[in-house]
This record gives structure tokens, C-alpha cells and sequence, in this order.
DNA sequence: CAATGATTCTTTATGCCGTAAAGTATCGAC
DNA sequence: GTCGATACTTTACGGCATAAAGAATCATTG
């Protein structure tokens, strides 16, 4: 499932993300969540479930029902969106610009690498509309901070935002998917690729005939982490060097004129 | 949803993926339906209405019940596989040369980005681990080809292969997004922005002074398609400035050693 | 030529999901 | 003490994928 982003009353969705409430002493009984609390469970859930957790399974994990959460929050789609930018506050709000920006750049890659391997689901929110929120504008700002002491103008600053961010997002997926896949069957990778290939090679045997560029593709490999699983390993390998052919390019655009 | 793929028994999934099956004069009704044709009506459905397609509306659009797709069809994760090589097919399998890597590879990136557009829920179907279809295998062949041209070493290619489709993915994302989320909706973008951006200076007036740099990201900012709704001009824009990075950064690492 | 068993497709049913609607219990304000 | 707002539960609805069982149709076999 893919949630798109602020899609309901835009004023509620807001307030809820800025929190800015002001709750005062009201009638009835006292709360006993909070928009927070629950944000939280279902961060918690989340991860261990993936985007398809239920209100249901975020209730329980308070002891409430899943009707109880709609007091707090609209709808499952204004949760993600909580859950989003909350998740979003994990990440450092700005970089050392110390030994200049490639470095500064590549630790942010390593960063949300790391952030989206913890919070897989991050992934499958939409990106089409930013979900406004503090932190993730903080994010987004502090790649800007980066990418702006190099100088370029706005246009290609866009540009490259977008493609560091599309990069990492991407790489991100790729290992991110293949765990819970993995996960979900507990089908190890080398698993996986054993019983495919081999049926593979028998229903189509000149295989490397048809797509000889393929095999070339998979030369020259080498175990960057022996103890990760075959894909894993694919995976940091393609990150590190598509990285570094990314911030080529950005050097050679700063380089130029 | 994020559909993940292959996780059914490999024999069959393969078989169906390669249409290795060897229906000879069988006992019983003759066959109305075809995979084919489930796969075609399906693609139909989910051209309309996203990757949330019911096997009730797949099978209504055939002038069956849901239940009669299972006769030809495991599943819907192993339509989804289906329904994800079946549409590479209309992607070229390869690209002429004669102008260099640059243009071929700009040529690939502009029909994948296209065709995202027209088939956007193929940007949800898991990159995590192939589907291993005649297609999707083409597709990639195709790219390989030209960048195994350049004469960069295979570790090098995979990371350049990955960083091109992770960025055109993204890219695609983006206004694929955008537009279902409008369409979904019914709101345009414009007044999208124009609702929220509104609350979000009315709660947090002092935006500009905490993300600075966010605003300077924002200028020199020109339409390239004044047509085009504000969002996928952004969309647009970034593409090509973004590609342009990447394929210096490729080009840098072919002028080096 | 009737009986058999495989095959196609429908019907029905199960257990999930998000959430609308209505009901119950608890509190502050009057 | 009453009233109305609030927190939370219960029940219910429509939608989903799909399991299970049944009806109809055909090639094959005796």
C-alpha cells in the first residue's frame, strides 16, 4: 500500500503535525493517549509489520480498541503522515561543513541509508507531496545546506537534490524489500536465487545467449562484507559506487563555470 | 500497497512468467479465458485505478467472477508478476549507438519516464528481487548494452546501472504520485499548495528564518511548460537537470583511467 | 454409449481491513 | 444535580483476497 500525503482537511492535518493544540482543561474523562503515544506504537508496529499494520495492531499495543485512536487522529492516512515526519526527527538537523560538501553529502546518504533500513515503511510513503512537517522540512534543509555552500544556483540545486535523494531512496528500497521478502517467506536470499535460477536455466537454457550484457554486468564482483547475505552485499556495493558517480557529477558542475 | 515479488512456487511462477506451459487436448470445458488475457485486462484496471485493483474488477472487466482467475493464476502477487513483464514489453530492446553512451542512455531514461507515466503502478511493484520475466530482463539488457560501451568495469557499471534506475524510478515517482493523489482527490495542485501553505504560515509564522536554506533552494525558478500544473513542471525540470548531473558524474569516470 | 474424472467457472463462506454509528462511562461547568 | 463534552467500547458495514464446495462441460475409457 502506498499512502499518499495530506489528503484531508488541511488545517487539522497541520495543527496535528505542528502540535499546535491547545488543550485545556476540557469536560470528560482524561485522556489517557496522546497523539504522540500513539505515533510512537505505531512507529513500533510499523517496523516489525511493515506499511500493511492495522489500527487494530496499534491498539492493542495500548490496550485500546482500534476505534480508540480515531479520537486522536482522523484516519490511518493522517497517522502515516504523523508517523513520517516523527520518525524523520531521528536525523541530524545539520552537517559539518568542515572538509567541504562531498563528504558532508555522503554522510547524509549514509544517514538516511541507515534511517531507512530501520524504518523500512518510510519507503512506501508517497513523496509527491511533501507531508509538511517539522522534521522532515529539517532533512530536506539540511541536504539544502550542503548543496547551497557549493554555489550552484537554484535550478541545479533542485536537480540534484531530487537525484540524491531518488538515489538513496532507491538503494535504500532495494535492500529494504529484500528484506521483508525475505522476512515474510524466510526464504534466504541465496535460497531464493537457488530455486529460481536453476528452474530458470532449465525452461529457458540459452539464457546468457539472449542477454549477454547481463553477464557481463556481473563480472568482476567481489564480497564487499563476506558475513551479509548475497543481495546485501549487492546492494552496499551498488550504493557506494553510484554514490560516488552522483557527487562526480555535482563536482563537475560546480567545477565548470 | 508494495506487492512483493516472487514469492509463490518458483516452477510455476517462471513457467507462467516465460509461457512454458504445454496445454495439449485436455479433458473439460474449453478454456474462455487466457493468461494473456487476464494479464491484459488487469494491466487495463490498473492503468485506472492504481495498484489497489480488486481481482473482482479484473474478473468483472472479463465478464467473470474474481474466483475464475484463479483457475489460470496462483494469485494476485503472481498476477502483479505477470502484469509487471508483460507491460516491459513495450519498451525497446535496444538502442542504436551511433551517437555515443550519452544519447542512448538519455533516449532509455526519457521512454522509461514515459512509460512510468503510463503505467504508474509499476513504480509500486518491489525492485527488491527481480521478477525474472523476458521483459524485465530485456529492459535491463538494453541498458547494460550501452553502458558496457563505455568500457567501465563491472563493478563500476552496476553501481551506474542502479543510480540511472533508482534516479528515473524516483523521478517517475514523483509526478506519478502527484497525479493520483490530485486525481484521487480531485485537487489540483495548485490549490493544494495554496490551502496548506496558507495554515502553515498561520501556525508557524517565522518558516522562512528556521529553514533558510529551503528558500534558496527555492528561487530562479522559471516554468519550463507554463501548461504543465505546478508540480510536474518541478518534476520535469528536475528530471532533466538531474540526469544531466548523473551522466556528467558517467562521463567522468570514463574520462579517467 | 454410458460412466469416469479432469477441467472451467460460480457460489458461498471465512477472516482480514478501515471506519461509521451508537452506546457507556467520566468529567467540568453551571 | 443536571447538562453537555469527551474518552473509549461495541457493533456493524462494505470491501478485500481467497479457501471450499458445487455445477457444468468435455475427452477418455470400459
Amino acid at each position: 500500500m502506498v499512502v499518499y500525503a495530506g489528503q484531508g482537511d488541511p488545517r487539522r492535518s497541520i495543527e496535528l503535525l505542528w502540535r499546535a493544540s491547545v488543550a485545556e482543561n476540557r469536560p470528560g474523562p482524561k485522556p489517557g493517549l496522546s497523539v504522540d503515544a500513539i505515533v510512537d506504537a505505531a512507529i513500533e508496529v510499523a517496523d516489525e509489520q511493515g506499511m500493511a499494520f492495522s489500527m487494530r495492531a496499534v491498539g492493542e499495543r495500548l490496550g485500546r480498541t482500534a476505534m480508540a485512536l480515531y479520537t486522536y487522529v482522523p484516519g490511518k492516512n493522517e497517522l502515516v503522515d504523523l508517523m513520517y515526519d516523527r520518525a524523520m526527527a531521528e536525523l541530524p538537523a545539520s552537517y559539518p561543513l568542515d572538509d567541504g560538501w562531498r563528504p558532508a553529502v555522503t554522510r547524509w546518504a549514509h544517514d538516511m541509508w541507515e534511517f531507512y533500513s530501520r524504518h523500512p515503511w518510510m519507503l512506501q510513503v508517497s513523496q509527491a507531496r511533501p507531508v509538511l512537517g517539522p522534521h522532515e522540512f529539517a532533512v530536506i534543509e539540511a541536504l539544502a545546506a550542503i548543496l547551497v555552500s557549493t554555489g550552484l544556483p537554484g535550478r541545479e540545486l533542485r536537480g540534484i537534490v531530487g537525484a540524491v535523494n531518488y538515489f538513496v531512496r532507491g538503494a535504500a528500497q532495494t535492500v529494504a524489500e529484500a528484506r521483508a521478502a525475505g522476512g515474510a517467506t524466510g526464504e534466504g536470499d541465496e535460497e531464493w536465487w537457488y530455486a529460481r535460477s536453476a528452474v530458470l536455466l532449465e525452461i529457458e537454457p540459452d539464457l546468457e545467449k539472449k542477454f549477454p550484457m547481463l553477464h557481463v554486468l556481473e563480472s568482476d564482483r567481489e564480497p564487499v562484507d563476506p558475513e551479509l547475505p548475497y543481495l546485501e552485499n549487492d546492494a552496499v556495493e551498488n550504493f557506494r559506487s553510484g554514490l560516488k558517480v552522483l557527487l562526480d557529477g555535482v563536482e563537475a558542475a560546480v567545477a565548470k563555470p
